[in-house]
DNA sequence: ACGAAATAG
DNA sequence: CGTTCTATTTCGT
């Protein structure tokens, strides 16, 4: 067939997704807290070198990634703060996130690190599409809220607010005669929005965002580039002149270099170098992770010969690289990306510690590292997992004994995760093999974790000997001749309370925690003794269930009540058998999503 | 469910 | 200390 040359991918431009990055965050929280420092060339340690800086110090030739001597060397008078405890910076980001948060009508807003944040503004901007008067749009009113017409601002709406690319798209001269395209007034309404809640952010928080508008998570990521920082870029259709999104989008993302579109990591990257060079892409060894001395672009690689998504996928696809690759990058290299801004989390996933060592061979100092990893990850379990108890049962909040409101856990983790990292053995010739294999293994996360009345101390200690030092002995069988460069400890798969979210439709449904008898089952308490003597020394429990006391757990929590093996479904309230209710509940998921 | 890999900040 | 530490997603089994 001799015209089957590959077309490009369908754009779905339907909705406004704005991106969110944070100025020099780390640089903004420490300058939140100390305005002073504002004016001044500052920078954030972590190790020995500059992980972020301010502009004062970027204008003055520092930069990230920077070695701390360096950056006294060219600019003397920098102040410097540690920013190794990322605690304040975690706090900063939630609450920045849940103020972006309540300017969303859907709930979709997604936190990407601690710096981004997409949302999508589709609901909202579609409404005020719908209120603006297209013979007046100069004295427009946004309304911001969904229940409050009073709430918003006034804007022109006969021109984006912000920069546009491209450049001259921005228009404004539609007065009267030229009839304006939907699309392009949707992009104008999402651009004052995002002006807005930048100015609120600013004003409010203290905090200035560069910001991207585009009409998917790929293409408002990116544009926000062009112009920072405090300041915002929209893709905009050319006036006039139809399938204009298309080719705008095409010409940005063209001259990317492919390493830089997110989801194009080192490995797809090296991959696709590779074949538009007919060699390996040489690797930068400098300091960045990743870094390429080539400059493929995405115009290289789209405009290949043979290339299409089919055989994307035979170059791509591998072990570890998703299905569908090739359609999936196909998609990037057009500026296509049908990904959905994710809803928004009162709770991570997933919370993991983990520290790096030079050497870590031995028993004691394996079992010192592993207990101090443990108190900060039931630490930060408390922190991040743990909700006032907002009842509606009238006495808990009055009384005058010292007003405490109740903490409830607002998930539980189930599973518990050990990884290590071991460094390689040396090689005849003295070298070392470089490899950052991690290996992992991951059991039943003990619910006695979740007591509020033993210290974080009492629980560490007790989750050392009843589940890591199991568990590490599952990792490294032989009493020794291993050698850690790193230790991690997570807790994952979340079970969520349920209740009432905000934002529309109780999104979560209730799930009854499974019993959690038996879940120490596989636990077999063990005695290492001191040092490295007696590691084979086992003292066998039968049953470790009985001497855990689990407190705080499961009284009503999950459950409703009934104790007839029925369950009720927490969003229609339709009685089922418990074995209908995973099915039941998949129905709602579908139905309502 | 579990373990590994890729990606990102 | 080779690439620190944290988090998400996806795949194969």
């Amino acid at each position: 067939m001799e015209s089957s040359r590959t077309l490009p991918p369908t754009r779905k431009d339907g909705r406004i997704i704005i991106h969110f990055d944070y100025d020099a965050f780390y640089c903004s929280v420490f300058e939140h807290l100390d305005p002073s420092l504002r004016r001044l060339p500052f920078a954030v340690q972590q190790k020995q070198i500059i992980v972020t800086c301010n502009y004062v110090a970027r204008a003055k030739g520092l930069h990230k990634l920077q070695l701390i001597r360096d950056a006294r060397r060219i600019c003397p008078e920098v102040i410097i703060k540690l920013g190794e405890d990322i605690s304040v910076f975690r706090d900063a980001s939630k609450t920045l996130y849940k103020f972006i948060e309540s300017f969303t009508w859907n709930g979709r807003v997604e936190r990407l690190g601690f710096d981004e944040v997409w949302m999508d503004v589709t609901d909202v901007v579609e409404w005020n599409l719908g209120c603006l008067n297209k013979r007046a749009l100069e004295g427009s009113w946004f309304q911001t809220r969904k229940d409050n017409p009073e709430d918003g601002f006034a804007f022109d709406a006969t021109g984006c607010a912000g920069h546009t690319y491209p450049a001259e798209a921005s228009g404004g001269n539609d007065g009267q005669e030229t009839e304006v395209d939907d699309l392009t007034l949707r992009l104008r309404l999402g651009s004052h929005l995002a002006m807005h809640i930048r100015h609120q952010l600013e004003h409010q928080h203290g905090y200035t965002a560069t910001v991207g508008i585009a009409t998917n998570k790929l293409l408002s990521k990116l544009v926000g580039n062009l112009h920072k920082p405090k300041d915002q870029t929209t893709i905009m259709p050319t006036p006039s002149l139809a399938n204009s999104y298309a080719t705008n989008a095409q010409s940005f993302i063209d001259t990317h270099e492919i390493g830089k579109i997110p989801g194009i990591g080192f490995k797809l990257s090296q991959l696709l170098r590779a074949h538009v060079l007919a060699r390996p892409g040489e690797i930068d060894t400098g300091l960045v992770y990743g870094g390429t001395k080539e400059n493929v672009t995405v115009l290289d690689v789209r405009t290949h010969p043979d290339i299409s998504p089919e055989k994307l996928d035979k170059l791509l696809a591998g072990p570890g690289s998703a299905h569908g690759i090739g359609a999936k990058v196909w998609g990037l290299l057009h500026g296509v990306d049908d990904s959905e801004v994710g809803m928004m989390r009162t709770v991570p996933r997933q919370i993991s510690i983990e520290d790096s060592y030079i050497r870590l061979d031995t028993y004691p100092e394996l079992l010192k590292e592993l207990e101090g990893l443990a108190r900060s990850l039931l630490g930060r379990m408390r922190v991040d997992l743990l909700g006032e108890d907002e009842d509606e049962d009238g006495d808990s909040r009055e009384a005058g004994d010292g007003g405490g409101s109740k903490k409830i856990w607002l998930a539980y983790p189930k599973t518990l995760r050990l990884t290590t990292r071991p460094r390689q053995a040396l090689l005849p010739d003295g070298t070392r093999p470089r490899s950052f294999k991690r290996i992992s293994h991951s059991a039943p996360l003990p619910s006695f974790v979740f007591s509020l009345s033993d210290s974080v101390n009492t629980l560490a200690t007790k989750l050392l000997h009843e589940a890591l030092i199991p568990m590490f002995r599952h990792l490294h069988p032989a009493k020794q001749g291993w050698n850690l460069s790193l230790v991690n400890l997570a807790v994952t798969n979340m079970v969520e309370r349920g209740g009432e979210g905000k934002g529309s439709g109780g999104r979560d449904i209730a799930r009854m925690m499974r019993r959690q008898e038996g879940v120490l089952k596989d636990f077999r308490v063990t005695d290492f003794g001191a040092a490295d003597e007696q590691v084979e020394k086992e003292e066998k429990v039968d049953s470790v269930v009985d001497d855990v006391q689990v407190t705080d757990v499961g009284d009503g929590v999950w459950d409703d009540g009934e104790d007839d093996g029925d369950e009720v479904c927490g969003h229609c309230g339709l009685r089922l058998p418990e074995f209908a209710m995973v099915a039941h509940s998949r129905f709602h998921e579908l139905d309502v999503g």
